[in-house]
DNA sequence: TAAATAAATTGATCTATGTCAAGAAATACA
DNA sequence: TGTATTTCTTGACATAGATCAATTTATTTA
């Protein structure tokens, strides 16, 4: 848990790859590098975010991590699935709000405090800009994911699931069949009927990759939103249009 | 639909008293009035959001109106039910995200186009952190709701919503039976059933109040995110802390 | 590479909440 | 103020998906 060491050049090609450090110039990031903070968990590892703990923003540098809800019969919900490269922000969450991250993956995480971003923010109309395109972002998928939970059956969770997968992570899927369950709100056992009854379609799992028969059947699963990156959107075979 | 007439003071007073306008001077905003656009619309009007439709932000001036989304089978999910003096943006939306409004009752809107919102963050750190602020409002009642939705039964998600309510509204109930069922992502008659599990405990609604026979009853559906407000909130009785 | 552990599948059963239908209460309307 | 319309409640019944238990398959670890 120390400040950016010598790996310099490798963390700030990172950085100025990042959504969030668009139109920012290499020189300002370079300038924030002693601001970072590195912090590394182990797989199942897991911390609380609360009143007391860090309120800054964290952007996964390595690995994967789950940040969850619980209820007080030990039901949990998993809100987000942050993987390589994407930004958690606690700050911008209510002070009283508490969930949990669990690390699916050994994770190196770079932390900026509230301060370092609220300052950003106000020297920084680009820093601005992506921080609330950032937030817009997670509504957008917030959003999708309420409906998701609650306009389509098991099957239709699963086919969607695959569909935004099969587009924006190139057919590979991107997490374990039980986190998946959990995620999509079912239980393994549900996943695994949905993903029999999808196997009639056409649409099987090998390996962790998602297969179809003739490779459009998961078009019938898609929407706008999660198709923006497949080369068929838009086109006379996408069948959104 | 035309840009601000002669009501200048009483908007100006409407819009200073925002928090998107905090720490932002009268002048300033009285030099956007002429860039905002007034509308109007009829209870039972909806609109549909989507690529074509202005992609702005829009302020609610007076009345309500229910962000919905529909399926292919016609099963209604409400994103947000929005308010007097409350914001929605459209523009932080994905381009591609479908949804539609509809009014509950006589409302007026302000539109800002994205064009304008994007040049005041651009110029104003204030407004970009109030923007910023807005959003992040929107994503901490999105995991709310989704936590609501998912890992509560329907007794739970009614308490919850009434505890919400009794605190943060007086004890009025803001919308409809039905229109609360549907919000909370069940039938009416599920609503009015686990109403009445919620009588045996001593929580009634009576001509749209929230009635507690000893003034406690609903502390049990709280929780620290809703609870900010009520006058218990941190003192010896209350018993989150 | 085998043994140990964890993940996934399958079948049988249970349950919370949805659906449908009828009636009561509340609200709007004339 | 009474009638019409909408909203709410109640009971009977249906069902998607959860739970439980037993294997089977896959992944670690020694």
């Amino acid at each position: 848990m120390n400040a950016i060491p010598n790996n310099k050049l490798q963390y700030l090609k990172f950085l100025s790859e990042l959504p969030l450090f668009n139109d920012i110039q290499d020189q300002e990031i370079e300038l924030l590098l002693p601001l970072i903070k590195v912090i590394n968990y182990q797989k199942r590892e897991m911390f609380f975010i609360n009143v007391d703990k860090r309120p800054g923003l964290y952007i996964t540098f390595d690995g994967q991590f789950k940040l969850t809800k619980v209820n007080e019969r030990g039901d949990e919900m998993i809100i987000r699935v942050v993987s390589n490269g994407e930004v958690i922000s606690p700050m911008h969450f209510s002070q009283y709000y508490e969930a949990s991250a669990e690390f699916i993956k050994d994770t190196t995480l770079f932390y900026l405090s509230e301060y370092t971003v609220n300052q950003l923010v106000k020297d920084n109309s680009s820093f601005a800009k992506n921080i609330i395109n950032m937030l817009a972002e997670n509504i957008q998928s917030l959003m999708m994911a309420a409906e998701v939970w609650r306009l389509k059956n098991t099957k239709e969770r699963l086919g969607w699931f695959l569909a935004s997968a099969n587009t924006n992570n190139l057919g590979k899927l991107p997490i374990s069949k039980s986190l998946l369950a959990s995620y999509l709100g079912m239980t393994a056992e549900s996943l695994s009927r949905a993903l029999k009854k999808l196997g009639d379609e056409g649409i099987k799992i090998e390996h962790k990759m998602i297969k179809q028969e003739t490779g459009k059947e998961l078009c019938s699963y898609c929407d706008r939103v999660i198709g923006v990156n497949c080369n068929l959107f838009g086109s006379k075979n996408c069948p959104l249009f």
